[in-house]
DNA sequence: CCCATCGATATACGCTGTACACATGACATA
DNA sequence: TATGTCATGTGTACAGCGTATATCGATGGG
């Protein structure tokens, strides 16, 4: 015996287990590969948060030992740069109606609703990350419609990163509770809380700082940066 | 013997050694404190980079054992929140000649300048850091502003948020090294490099792309976000 | 003078990423 | 069919991490 490779036989004495003939296939966990480690590591991290990406947490979840991934994978950061390009393949690049801005704005939000749907992979994208063909797919499609738009080449390229760098930024900056979080006294505050008078204009705007998240925020910051652009189209350019 | 804390011992040993009077005082190591730790802490990651900021290493740093620490501070989460807002101490929030945009532009800058100096930390900054006092400083300068300019309360704190996503992304976002890092075929690529002509774009804005530091970047895109205010301040919001 | 208290220490635990040596099963070749 | 060869998975081990716990020592108040 033990002629068999462990997961095969453990499926069996599993099989053995609950009473069912173990000679007939248990169907069978697809087989390792690049692919699927890396879509299930975003699964993970989604569901569980970055911190439950662990080398083991993994290996486990894919029902193999943890140095099998390392046959795949050259380390935990090429596994993340992976992970980031799986998610930026879900970023619509296609064409559609609309004038250059309108198409530029439709990227965009793509972009941003990606991060937003990977929010805890986006805490980690940041330019340290490598870019993979996704991730070029969408800079080649920003900076395409922003040459259309009469851009120069080097203009381009700054509205890119101030395109790109205020989305990834937006959803990276999480909730701001500046005073008391929302259970008062359940999380000890390093820092004594200051009364109304010594911030007023905080005190004024009071609840519509709360969150990132409320719907419009993002759009209201992409619509300044894109009526600049749109001001600036027609110019000469630098 | 052996009535003397370890340290001074230590040091006395070293006086001897040296050959100089033990018994006349070398300069004693300031003691431990809260913000000492927090401003060696800055430092060290300043100058090392946030992945050698260990609790270990903090500790050899200050020439004391690692679980000291632990009687000034919670765990390593609370000091990284006390380090970014030692960091935003040194944000100018001064008032300066200029109308509100002038000044908003001054402040921002001066965010900016500061996460640039301290880049290491920017890139962990993000909001789940609580605010701390320089931080809610900050906030107050920039929504008393946006007030002054006539935003009403919702659209000011839209306004905020923009403004500084924008700034904290655009410092987190390294370098952009879409096909050969600088030196070709040192580090092995995990995807293949496409050729010219299904980048197009990208080919033609070439080494514009390199490098978000290129200086003037960063103000380009706040430039676009201050037009877009001053064309809304006088409007009625919303 | 004694004891309480507070800060520093020593030790230890569970967890991490991953290096290394080995086992195994599939396949090319003879 | 027999035999290497090689890719892929396993088991073990290690250094380093954050930090819980117990202990120790100096210091200040009764």
């Amino acid at each position: 015996m033990n002629d068999q490779p462990r997961a095969s036989r453990a499926r069996a004495d599993l099989a053995r287990w609950v009473g069912i003939d173990p000679s007939q296939d248990i169907p069978r966990p697809p087989p390792l590969s690049r692919p699927r480690i890396v879509r299930t590591a975003l699964r993970l991290v989604d569901e569980k948060g970055l911190a439950a990406l662990t080398m083991r947490a993994l290996a486990t979840e894919l029902d193999v030992s943890p140095m099998a991934l390392y046959n795949h994978v050259r380390d935990k950061e090429e596994l993340v740069d992976l992970m980031v390009d799986l998610m930026l393949g879900e970023v619509d690049t296609t064409p559609t109606e609309g004038d250059w801005l309108a198409q530029l704005r439709a990227l965009v939000c793509s972009y941003h609703r990606t991060l937003a749907a990977h929010h805890h992979l986006a805490r980690v994208y940041s330019g340290r990350v490598r870019i993979g063909p996704h991730g070029l797919r969408i800079i080649e499609r920003a900076l395409e419609l922003l040459l259309e738009g009469g851009l120069s080449p080097a203009e381009a390229s700054d509205a890119f990163f101030a395109l790109f760098t205020y989305t990834a930024g937006f959803e990276q900056m999480g909730h701001i509770a500046p005073q008391h979080p929302s259970a008062p006294g359940e999380e000890a505050e390093y820092y004594p809380p200051l009364p109304p008078e010594q911030i007023p204009a905080i005190t004024t705007v009071g609840r519509h700082l709360d969150g990132v998240h409320r719907p419009g925020r993002f759009e209201y910051g992409l619509e300044l940066l894109l009526a600049g652009l749109r001001s600036r189209a027609g110019s000469t350019g630098r």
